[in-house]
DNA sequence: ATTTGTAGTGTAAACGTTTACATTTATCAA
DNA sequence: TTGATAAATGTAAACGTTTACACTACAAAT
């Protein structure tokens, strides 16, 4: 690779002056800005950004990370791209970690990304009250929390209405008879699943229906265990009427689980998944779900982030979207 | 953050010492580690990534790229979790472009890549003449192609067998009485498609059916082209009694345009799907597909890319997997 | 006692940039 | 013409590492 020394060699100026060009000083004249780009392409020169990172540590070579819990949750993919869009057009480059609800590997990218001397963070928290990032809002690393916001200290965060969200879906099916429904969660540790929780037991509140402990099956937010947790479900005696699913996953796992047994949805259960797919008005049957916005909260959050950047003193902010009840077949009037 | 200087002056040493340490150098006196490890903790210092792989450009920090056509296709979400899988046990860091199908920002991640000084890179091509990553296989860069190959240029591949899997499809629908079959496409310029239409054509060949050119159809790779072409073929007078989609985006895109217009899968047509999900079996209906093992795929090349790190003039492997025929409800047998 | 070897450590250059500061050259007023 | 000022360019230090080489101490060999 040809290094600014080669430039500066082939033009016959010095490297400051090529460095001047390639940053567009002003105060290069305009015979020598021609000389050295003609120099920079016949060389094929392409700045070192390691090197630039190294020198100028601010914001120069624009390196985003962006630390997400589970590349395989539709959801996320959304937020990543609405990140990527804007990280795009405002050329930055986004180095994308997927901890796979590791705490370990979580705390393995925090690492990493710090060392990379990024320029901004947005991540999706493991917990309310993760130390890792606690420690680089601490440093002033911009960082922008996405998905789920930090206990301990005030950050910038976008997130969806999730309390309300999980309302709005048990009120729906509450509204059409259903008395026993179950809930599908993640992990208790996530806060998001504590807030739809929190949805879950109010709307029950309204219906003055007791909640009932033993509905609630928390355990991994992915395929699998929606499966399995489903799979219990379905074979409790006074089996629920209808199922609310934590997320996209667990939604998808449940429904393998309903349809292996032959379950038919929405005549002998219902269903509500926490997080709409493009598709899912292809499964069968076309599936009720709670909509977030992963797209624009990730587009969001990227700005945020830009802001937060050029402004490090700008006050901390909290951005939190609505979420949207697309009814359509798995769920049903009940007797 | 401190650096090694820092940790030099607090036990004593010179930097070249704390370097040593961190190193693992075993000419270093077992007082002076202990005593430089704690200083090192006392510090929580955490060697520079950006400055370790400025000077030494050789693996040493461990920094691996991948670069995927599109996010959103499970398929290649499935790659990425391989790659991240054996990238993690090896503690290698990946950072993740995806370029949406557009050229210029494969060759902007490219570009990218190449100055962040990656140690190798895993890349699914846009199309079988990339120059620029043939430019970086030529620089002696480690590069493995994912899903599609390169023409002009000996290089490592990790791929399935596309051809066949395309042709073990349609062989299915025609043994199941199909004539008129539809083969919704990504565009032809990617490789993987062109083998798949020959797979196609070789089925049709085996049972003595003209080839129809006005059958197959290729647009873009994604839901929204899915959803349009399907509905073109949906109002061919002469309508076909299946579908062949060319990949997981196209064929959810093509059910939705299906159910929108109440047509019943298989009774009135067929489909089969390039590409399994999970969920594949929570469809409407269960969808017959082939199915690919992105997983693996991703896994195998990340191993590939390593081995050849290791050893530069390893001669160049392409490693073929084979498609499995996932026979499920979408498909069948006509009058 | 001198040499040789070895283990442990330090010094300083290098990686490819950016940038404060110094220097040169051109411009212009007096 | 001179001096002052501005414009353009160059020099060298710095970013945080790694590493070739030099050096010191001391043990062993002569």
């Amino acid at each position: 690779m040809s290094n600014l020394k080669a430039v500066a060699e082939h033009s016959k100026v010095s490297i400051a002056t090529v460095s001047r060009v390639i940053n567009n000083d002003p105060k290069v004249s305009k015979v020598t800005v021609l000389k050295v780009q003609a120099s920079i392409s016949a060389l094929e020169y392409k700045p070192n950004r390691v090197a630039q990172r190294l020198r100028s540590s601010k914001g120069k070579t624009k390196l985003l990370g962006l630390i997400i819990p589970d590349i395989q949750n539709p959801f996320f993919v959304d937020v990543v791209r609405g990140v990527e869009d804007y990280a795009y057009q405002h050329n930055f480059a986004v180095m994308i970690g997927n901890f796979g609800q590791d705490e370990k590997k979580e705390k393995l990218y925090l690492d990493i990304f710090q060392s990379e001397n990024i320029d901004g963070l947005i991540v999706a928290p493991i917990h309310g009250k993760d130390k890792g990032i606690e420690n680089l809002v601490k440093k002033d690393i911009p960082v922008v929390c996405i998905d789920r916001g930090l206990t301990e200290i005030d950050v910038d965060v976008v997130k969806v209405d999730n309390e309300n969200g999980a309302f709005n879906a048990i009120d729906h099916l509450l509204s059409m008879g259903h008395k026993r429904i179950a809930f599908i969660s993640g992990n208790f540790k996530i806060p998001t699943y504590i807030e739809r929780l929190s949805g879950y037991k109010r709307a029950l509140d309204k219906y003055g229906i007791a909640y009932d402990e033993s509905l609630v099956f928390a355990r991994n937010s992915d395929y699998k265990s929606g499966f399995e947790i489903a799979n219990k479900i379905l074979e409790l005696e006074n089996r629920p009427t209808a199922i609310f699913s934590g997320n996209n996953l667990l939604t998808l796992g449940a429904l393998e689980a309903i349809h292996a047994k032959d379950i038919n949805i929405p005549e002998e259960i219902s269903i509500i998944g926490f997080d709409d797919m493009p598709w899912s008005i292809s499964l069968n049957p076309p599936l009720t779900a709670v909509r977030q916005p992963g797209f624009d909260m990730g587009k969001k959050a990227a700005e945020m982030l830009y802001e937060r950047m050029v402004d490090p003193s700008k006050k901390k902010e909290k951005v939190i979207l609505k979420t949207e009840l697309m009814i359509r077949k798995s769920t049903a009037r009940i007797e």
